[in-house]
DNA sequence: GATGAATGAGGTTTCATTCAT
DNA sequence: CATGAATGAAACCTCATTCAT
């Protein structure tokens, strides 16, 4: 896509075809499904070809790897987002667009980054933490501004900040039962979410 | 309380002040903060004031003590629920209750399990998955008749499965953002939540 | 002899029949023959027929045993020294004593230690070598109140501060030159070095 | 100055100004301010402005540059000392000429390698020490014509191997504590030496 | 000559677990 | 029951060296 393009050119993603992007790729996926402390740093060279002491020359350690990892998908769901909010003007609609693209990003396993972050949190240090915080406050302002006008227009029944917990949470925990190749639809769950928390006018 | 003295007599959770039960109680402490895979069995000894040896006299190995961590949580707040479910008889009043138990669980350092189980899940090996799976299988069936009664009732938008996951969702990533020493009331967020996702008649 | 066994008594020294001690004594003979840097753990592990994990129970890590190694040196040196300079009088028989002391901490395998701490100094990271510091302050004390007395008294020609260092530097290169096995003993190579600095009267 | 060029004009010193020139240069910094074993081949070739890998067109392997670094110093030392001797003529002014060059050859940053032959002694495989000892040989057999002549004539009280001995040590050792930017200089401190050590006659 | 990704052996360290005392 | 030294596998990481470009 197009999109990716830019973000590798502007230098917030890695080239997907290079090592260290095919690096990043593999770790998103193991530590997803292993969890990044029982993931070893041969199981990620192994997984992308190479020997362990050469994944040194991409990253100074294994917790490089988590932060770039997190940190790429964060700027893929901001830019995924900018994208779809710039498309639709209705603040139900803008809801919808950004439960889709944190939906997606959470359930599908083309940017798994994003529910490490989640998940693994605690596994980075203070300092690589706050790096990614100042990417999280950009992506949580957008929400912000979208909830607290659902709010004032009376759509939804709470304050946007509490709102948005609500909904993170319950993305969040939709990879653990949200069976991709059930018969449930990801857009049909996500519909379901906002169907739960908006009103109908 | 007498509760918790009738689970013990009940051989379902270990005499608090036993050394397995003080052992149970910093684990669940521990891997809390920490995290099971950075929590060491040393950790974990020095926390109750034995030697790293000593601690395999009361548990074959260290995922057993997670295990143990987490069921004991799961049957503290299934008693703490029956008890409370039979004191309303309004299905809201009846999600309250239930809503009020879970939240307190996980944001209380009282029963840290619960809140383990959510983030060291995939720590376990399947069969203690599975032995656990047969105690949250009996706790979810106690929010399924709730929310089913809800959503025939018309109270909630979704039906009742799907907003159990949601408001499983919520609460579990409280434990995120929610600061205790704060302003907000774990009372208020609770029934913030309620209110989010439950018409007022 | 009693002398280590008084050391060992107030924690200065290592019970050398311990695990640890045998191990700071076969660090001290390592350490000396191929230096810090080219002994790994698992050398020294395995001189004292144990595995390389096992040594992490006596020491935090491999930095700490080469400061043991110096440290116990200095202590025993230090012990020594105190012994022999209550012997004497005269003062050029206090030189002789701490040449005597020094020469054989050097050129001996039995406190290797001593030679360890100048050739590797700056393995040492900055903690680990004040905390040495603190010990070679009150050595080298020893040595400027002698040879202070000694340049006063005329017998040598330049000022103590000075004349130590030419002694350290002249004892210590020893160890690359000096034969134990051959026809020269360790006594008449210490006394060349004082009859080389100290005048007649 | 002439003498350098000569000794590139004879093929016993690289040309300052070249890649491997500087390379050794650099590797004698290096090697002094860290020691051998704590200097990675990527140091030496960020030194320089290269990458590591290109470091492997100059010198077959590390120890190389090791021994380079070495026998160059040697090379510089003994063509200083020869100039200085040809000067003069009194066996004590001979012996200030050579100390002259040695402490200098320690203490000054422009030729480390000499420190670095004393320090690092044991890096080195046999190989490697044999074709510097053919240096070191012809180096020694200078001092031993001067010292043997002042021990002759009554002018040092041991015998001049093992002056020779005691002033290597006591020069080597100057690098330790002696400060360049402090009040003593160079040339009082090599005085000092031979006062030590030399009868006023 | 230079590059820089890759190698692969080997380094230090961690840690759950065992077991003689 | 507790101890604590020892185990041994496995972890992360380092680094001299190679080699296709």
């Amino acid at each position: 896509m197009t999109g990716i393009a830019q973000l590798v050119e502007e230098g917030l993603v890695t080239e997907p075809d290079s090592a260290k992007g095919r690096l990043i790729k593999a770790a998103g996926q193991l530590f997803k499904e292993k969890g990044y402390a029982r993931t070893t740093v041969r199981d990620l060279a192994a997984e992308v070809g190479i020997l362990s002491g050469s994944l040194f020359h991409h990253f100074p350690n294994k917790e490089a790897i988590l932060r770039a990892v997190i940190e790429e998908a964060i700027h893929r769901v901001l830019a995924q987002m900018y994208d779809a909010l710039a498309k639709v003007e209705d603040p139900v609609e803008k809801l919808r667009a950004m439960v889709r693209c944190e939906g997606h990003a959470i359930n599908n396993d083309l940017n798994p980054g994003f529910q490490i972050m989640a998940s693994e949190w605690r596994s980075l240090n203070p300092e690589n933490q706050e790096s990614i915080l100042v990417l999280r406050r950009e992506y949580e302002g957008l929400w912000k501004k979208v909830l607290d006008t659902l709010f004032q227009q009376g759509l939804i029944n709470v304050e946007g900040s509490f709102t948005r917990h609500f909904i993170r949470g319950a993305l969040i925990e939709s990879h653990n039962w949200y069976d991709v190749d059930g018969k449930l639809t990801l857009e049909q769950l996500e519909d379901k979410l906002i169907q739960a928390l908006v009103h109908s006018p």
